[in-house]
DNA sequence: TTTTTGAACGTAATCGATTTCGATACTTGT
DNA sequence: ACAAGTATCGAAATCGATTACGTTCAAAAA
């Protein structure tokens, strides 16, 4: 392995000579410089990022936090979207990515220890339970970090537009007609909150008033209990004539029920999903879902904690929210009349 | 920032009497030792990963190397499943997880050098073109390396049973009654060389004979090649009776031809899948498909990796074969006489 | 000519932890 | 009681790179 020491060896200069020129100080002669660059590269000398991060206490590496209580882990095409979208953001600022959790080997450590042991010069908290105090820890700590679908005060958050996407949803099969929509939601956290929320306000905006029977709870990512929750939509006296899934695998669950029932899509139920994963766009019919930007929200995530790390004095906490698009397909029948 | 200095002062001992204390060497007084461990316990004190790296050579840290050329990188369910296992492997032995790319922030560097640079103590090297010469610098590298589905020679590799499985579906279908198989196989690479080959023996040791025109070539997870290809097997004159796609993704390909054409799953043709994704059983009909155990290859690549790594004297090059399973589902129907 | 200035480079400390080689004091054997 | 052995701990080098500060020497200013 070649050292910045060889190199001095072979120029006859001193260590740090060869670490200012390889790193363009001004108060290196030109030509000495030039001579010295051109000898790492014969030599094949590559910085060694181990020794670089202990000297300047900044490894350029960035934690990533991911958990799944579901134990899906990474399964999930969102979350694994941000991922790699995060990676290659991160790349681009010369930022490596580390996975963070806890209990690595034998040492028994929370999230922050594990974060602080790997010198991370920030975090990325995705996809986990924010109320664990090993989450807040980390949040709240020296190290910093930027969450994604949950704000934590004074820290900087990515957002999916839950509530303008849910939103877009309600007015979409509104405007076909819909006046009987339900909702099946995901487990309570906050972004089923908002979506909630957004919900029942664009129902009273739109002057609907939609029974309680019509929203129902289910699991995210759980077609089973999606399915449930659709039976029991079905068997309703008055039953809807559209629902809204947590989420496009959920509404695979509904499919199925649907289907067993003999309820055609659209024909007798329409649909719709949210997230807009790849599957949702080859199906026949083409799912009617909101599509959330994973790429955008992994990119601004990282890109706002590289900003965080290298300009801490200039940065204030913000919250960037990341909208969506509706995918329209085909599972939402236009009921209106005269259609 | 605890260090160990601090430590040392707080017990009145030498930075050498902490560290040994610390990492449980013989020549301190039982007493001392735990004194110190139990002042390092309360002063908060976390080893410094990167000052050890340094020191010992030694980072602690697994590269993983995933590059995806349709670019959906970590979308694949099958890959993420193997990353998240091979991270929880790795932490179960004390190492983390790293991803390796090029061209690092300005840095212009190789997959070896990069791994190089974070000093990463090994690399697994999955879902990447095997004829890049970057990749394969740096499995003849320095660095230790394992490689899941290709096999480089004096290297240990993981390997999903391709052949076995590919066995498996065509003596379920050929027992079921089917004859007149077709195969849709993905791009070239070395997983379908395997499987294509697998086909054609067990077809002839069944004594069957295949047409040429029953054996389609599309690309993996891209259900547009494999519905063009479906198109084509339906447009023969003497149609199969049965289709193997080459994943279940695909599959959604042509389940939508078929659909279009009025073909009835399994009724008029019957179809299996291969990997057994989540989503092949929660669709309905629930899909024939072979399962790849991705946990258990993650788990073998990590622990595999881990081994060369620590004991590199002990260890010689194997190919470590991963079993599938089949999933029976129901989409091919027993069209033998008298059922 | 003397002083000042600045370009160019080196010295040495530093980051935190590990480890070799002693050094010291104490115990044991003879 | 003296040599030998043992238990316990410390000094200092080391990993590779960075940087504050000092030094040198020559050119410019006084």
């Amino acid at each position: 392995m070649v050292t910045i020491t060889d190199i001095s060896r072979r120029c006859n200069v001193s260590r740090a000579t060869v670490s200012k020129a390889l790193n363009g100080h001004s108060d290196i002669n030109a030509e000495t410089a030039a001579h010295i660059r051109q000898a790492a590269k014969e030599m094949g000398y590559l910085p060694n990022a181990t020794a670089r991060a202990l000297k300047l206490g900044r490894s350029h590496n960035i934690g990533v936090l991911f958990v799944d209580k579901t134990s899906s882990g990474l399964g999930h095409e969102y979350f694994s979207q941000i991922l790699e979208s995060v990676k290659q953001e991160a790349e681009r600022s010369g930022y490596d990515i580390t996975f963070i959790s806890r209990d690595i080997g034998t040492l028994h450590m929370d999230y922050y220890e594990h974060a602080k042991y790997r010198n991370c010069d920030g975090v990325i908290v995705a996809s986990v339970d924010f109320t664990d105090p090993a989450v807040i820890k980390l949040v709240n700590s020296d190290i910093p970090t930027v969450t994604l679908d949950y704000v934590f005060d004074s820290h900087s958050a990515v957002l999916s537009d839950n509530v303008g996407g849910m939103a877009d949803l309600v007015r979409f099969v509104y405007d076909r007609g819909h006046r009987k929509i339900a909702f099946i939601h995901g487990e309570p956290t906050s972004v089923t909150q908002k979506r909630l929320a957004s919900f029942h306000k664009t129902c009273s905006e739109l002057g609907l008033t939609i029974p309680e029977e019509y929203v129902e709870a289910a699991t995210f990512h759980d077609p089973k209990a999606s399915g449930l929750a659709t039976r029991r939509l079905l068997a309703l006296k008055d039953r809807p004539t559209c629902i809204l899934y947590p989420d496009d695998f959920s509404f695979i669950g509904g499919m199925n029920e649907l289907e067993k029932q003999g309820v055609s899509i659209p024909g007798d139920m329409s649909v719709a999903g949210y997230d807009g994963i790849l599957l949702s766009q080859v199906l026949r019919p083409r799912l009617t879902t909101y599509r959330q930007d994973a790429e955008a929200m992994g990119r601004e995530a990282a890109h706002e904690l590289v900003e965080i790390i290298e300009r801490p004095k200039e940065w204030i906490p913000r919250q960037i929210m990341i909208p969506g698009r509706l995918l329209t397909g085909d599972t939402v029948r236009d009921i209106r009349e005269g259609f």
